[in-house]
DNA sequence: CAATTTTTGAGGTACGCAACACAAAATCTG
DNA sequence: CAGATTTTGTGTTGCGTACCTCAAAAATTG
């Protein structure tokens, strides 16, 4: 049967609200937009209308009279990885829908490695700007210079990198230290019970999020994988040359060598090195993001799991937290929160 | 350095347009909204003015000006578990969401395993829906209740469950196939080599979302997993004290029981049989749908991995797609894919 | 060149709300 | 009860677009 919980074909406005309650238009005004000079009675009167009535502001019309545009500006990496490219991609056709719903950002392009350089980025913006979204560094100047920014009023949220010590007010991101978890127990799980030697390799440890996978990858590996044991971190500073050597000088010190997790980027040179030593199939190889390389080692077998982040997501994320923040709006936590998607050969998208 | 791709401070306006290409108001409006009788060479040095200033329609204004309000039908499962229990929350919530954008979302509930009585409830749907989202079945009357819908030019997604043969004009879904192979690798791996017997435990193989996991789940399983051979699947209706009386059948008669798959609902009942039995450690236990009992089962390692499509961001994308489509704007598929999630304990939302 | 058709311009209204000014009414104060 | 104060009503304007009418201008035709 179907039995439906029919809604009213047609909204009701603020004059419709207005006449329910018995009183003007400009009271419901100020009534709805939380302004002063109303008797608290009459405000029950106005709010009880609108409970009747299911009144809801009609958000076009609502922005569209307060005539507010904002500005953002996104602070994202120069040259670097493909998982950066693609983030910078995203946020580009994030800027595209924005645009329709009157919000512009800008993209600059900035050392994010450098806490001086990016402080500095972050300190000469111009002031136009009502939000900033960055992917952050986790140092004392890059934490005084988002400090300084939100307390002139300035929405930040930190992408993809957090800087949980500074007072932004959003952090658009994985959790890392779970992802790292996450790592850890595919790894242990796809050995099953066999032993030898795990090689963890980051970008650099004074990433923080690289640091926090290593830290979540270790603590379950260590708690709860007693036949695995883990060599100490190696740093490829996420450059595939450098990968390349490490790896294959870890196959060729290490017979007993049965995962490599990267937490950072690089991937090709692991894949080259892998796949040169002929025991790519033995050895279970899990490492992040998805890229077009790291999607054709996992459909070729080289690679085992991906843990990604979706950067449309987060570029996407990004944006309404900003708009929410800056029009007064709540957010939703639930539609806010990136996932740490696991991709096996089968699920890949 | 702080090079960013700046754009002007403040959006173009179609008088801004009409200025610069030196024509009126009504002319720019004939030709951005694509209206007859305006000549080649005019459209050209218009269209030329739009690139040029970057013109933008602001989507709040325009919504505004046409008046239009959407109402759109979902038509849900009546009673049920509690994957649809969250789902129908989360079309609520998006109905709200809707509410500030001139949308309405009317819920109906359905038996939607009848062939007859969903196809009558799509038939007797009242004509002011501009858009429906069904949860379908894949039978003839269904499918010709959604063409005849189709064809009075009613907007019709599929959601959760297809009608590919349909005519509806999207489908928000996993790729079940995919979420079956998807198990049966995570099945393989975890088991990693270990020999014996798989069970698959589906709701209804007359539900087509249910038979394409299993059929995905076996292709993968019987090409890859020669250790591991899948006993004939077992129908438990969705339905925990039944699911529990076969589970318990099941790891009675077979001692060799390595794996579960659960590609429907009662995960209850096979919970408490595999912990009766004490071998909820040995079992691999993989099903679908994270709900507030599935993920207590992984937490406490009884069920070792739960593939899981979000409830939230399907019903947020059925509104999103029926919205578009009903406003000739264009859908972007990559946010509107719906992917097929895998969490172990780690990496629970 | 006149008559006809096509193209363009000018101008208006409406959408629902925000924001403001000012007057009128109600309430409170001394 | 007069005066001061608070609360409410009336009215206006503008946001950017859609859509409409009617007239003016330009191009095309016979």
């Amino acid at each position: 049967m179907t039995e439906g919980a029919t809604q009213p074909a047609t909204r009701a406005t603020l004059e419709d609200v207005a006449r329910a309650a018995g009183v003007s238009l400009a009271t419901v005004d100020r009534v709805v937009n939380r302004r002063e000079g109303v008797r608290a009675k009459t405000v029950a009167r106005v709010e009880a209308a609108v409970a009747k009535l299911g009144y809801r502001a009609d958000l076009a019309a609502a922005r569209l009279a307060r005539g507010q545009t904002f500005r953002f500006a996104f602070v994202l990496p120069t040259g670097s990885n493909s998982f950066m490219t693609n983030l910078t991609e995203q946020v580009a056709r994030t800027a595209d829908w924005l645009a329709g719903h009157r919000g512009f950002i800008d993209i600059h392009h900035v050392d994010v490695f450098d806490p001086d350089v990016l402080a500095g980025a972050l300190e000469n913006l111009s002031p136009a700007y009502q939000g900033v979204a960055v992917i952050a560094l986790d140092h004392p100047r890059v934490r005084a210079a988002i400090d300084e920014l939100v307390a002139r009023g300035v929405a930040v949220v930190t992408l993809v990198s957090d800087a949980p010590s500074s007072s932004r007010v959003h952090y658009v991101g994985i959790d890392n230290p779970a992802a790292g978890r996450t790592a850890a127990t595919l790894m242990g799980r796809f050995l099953a019970g066999r032993e030898g030697t795990v090689a963890v390799i980051a970008g650099s440890l004074s990433l923080r999020d690289h640091t926090e996978r290593q830290f979540g990858f270790h603590q379950i590996l260590s708690s709860e994988y007693a036949n695995l044991s883990a060599l100490p971190v190696i740093e490829g500073r996420d450059d595939s040359n450098r990968t390349r050597e490490l790896t294959a000088a870890l196959l060729a010190r290490h017979a007993d060598l049965r995962g490599i997790y990267c937490c950072g980027a690089g991937n090709r040179g692991i894949a080259d090195a892998l796949e040169a030593s002929g025991r790519a199939r033995e050895v279970v190889w899990i490492t992040h993001e998805l890229t077009e390389h790291t999607r054709r080692f996992l459909v070729r077998g080289t690679l085992d799991a991906i843990i990604n982040q979706d950067a449309g997501h987060e570029a996407r994320s990004a944006a309404r937290v900003l708009l929410a923040h800056c029009s007064g709006e709540p957010i939703s936590p639930d539609q806010e929160r990136i996932r740490i998607d696991i991709f096996l050969r089968d699920n890949l998208p």
